[in-house]
DNA sequence: CGTACGCTTGACGGGTCTCAATCGAAGTGG
DNA sequence: CCACTTCGATTGAGACCCGTCAAGCGTACG
């Protein structure tokens, strides 16, 4: 049983703990391999999804084949939007994932009883909510150069409980990456090499070093960077 | 006393009158003049609103002054998030509108109390997530061709309980369309003449004539077109 | 009649996409 | 241990879409 979920998820938080024990009681464990699909927008959201390990994209398809990738998920988060009934977008595990499933009707029949959670659940969807507006922000208005650097930076601040940050940041692939930022593969690329020149970061293997946060902070300045689940 | 939000926000719902009458009770009515701020971005939500007439746009602002509309609210929805207890958003009048205010406690002591009250309350907010998503993806994967096409197909279809659509559809300022769509006044113009040159549109006063929605949605395909508040 | 404001239209430049080739790392089979 | 393949990332050249800047137009209002 994972139970990094848990301990992300209420670690902040001052709930009983045998609150917490009863509803890890109500957890099924999940695992997916890299790529596989865990659930697909149009379907009805039967069950409540919290990520324990890996990352998590939740994209939307055109029927053209371009896709948008509305955000990832990490450990501690909520998957989809917990509150809704039916999937509005789909997810698919990147690289390795465990997730707690919840039946939906055992969830919400905790949580009824339980003001505590309740409470963290509307917590999370307003802060997915408050995400999702800076992402229309970063979109409608931020250039590649901003955009990339405020990924970056937005990155690293929500990894900052999971990652040293000092050693390297551990990035999604660039693909990912360019259909978050409504990029493409190559421009995002191009970005993070025009940083790499300025010695602002460092590319390495599956991810960069960042060496100069101040710089990326001034380029991406009018945007914020959401630390928060 | 508006009664317009009540009409509009419970019309289809069946909410026994009595819990109706009570709730418009706590409501005050506001008015606001063209341009006026209702609220900021940053401050605190004191209180619940509900639009009664008018449009209200919601956006965020830059340090530069680069905006971005994350929203239009239309008679008979939430300003703002009305579960958030702060504003992460500006709201600002389009025209003449007025609203029915709630203070902030009074609204969910009630809504506590009544659970169509608060059903209807997280219908509106997953509704109002899923037509950020929506947003997103048009963002992040339009060209400014297909972005106002379905701007206009999804504001059509959202007005369509107010307006007839036989006539002409009222539309924002070119520069709130702009910020919404992230695009210049310029480039919404050229394509608001561009379907005027193809017969898909009229334009006319203060808004536009929609000729051929088919071809509209044809532009627009991959995109949908909320109709829902 | 004059001003102000919003919208339109045009010319131009630049940022980003497209297409293509190359490179590098990881995995496979000989 | 070493070709060979595969996949992702990088790099370059060219085209195009859209932003920028500027001028002109129409309507509303004083």
């Amino acid at each position: 049983m994972p139970r990094a979920f848990f301990s992300y998820l209420f670690g902040g938080s001052d709930l009983p703990a045998h609150e917490l024990r009863q509803l890890q009681l109500l957890a099924h464990e999940r695992r997916y391999r890299p790529g596989q699909e865990i659930f697909r927008a149009g379907e009805l959201s039967d069950a409540v999804f919290g990520l324990s390990r890996g990352v998590v994209s939740h994209s939307r398809h055109l029927p053209d084949g371009r896709r948008q990738v509305i955000r990832f998920g990490i450990p501690g988060e909520f998957l989809g939007v917990p509150l809704a009934v039916q999937h509005t977008v789909s997810a698919r595990a990147i690289g390795e994932v465990a997730v707690c499933r919840f039946r939906r009707d055992d969830f919400f029949k905790f949580a009824f009883d339980h003001p505590g959670i309740m409470g963290l659940l509307v917590k999370a969807v307003t802060c997915q909510f408050e995400q999702a507006q800076s992402h229309i922000l970063l979109l409608g208005s931020g250039t590649a150069e901003e955009k990339t650097a405020a990924f970056l930076l937005t990155w690293r601040n929500r990894l900052a409980d999971s990652h040293d940050p000092s050693v390297s940041l551990p990035l999604p692939r660039r693909g990912e990456i360019a259909d978050y930022l409504g990029l493409t593969i190559e421009t995002v690329g191009r970005m993070l090499t025009r940083f790499e020149g300025r010695n602002l970061i460092q590319v390495v293997l599956d991810g960069v070093k960042l060496l100069d946060t101040e710089q990326l902070e001034l380029i991406s300045r009018p945007f914020e960077h959401a630390k928060e689940a």
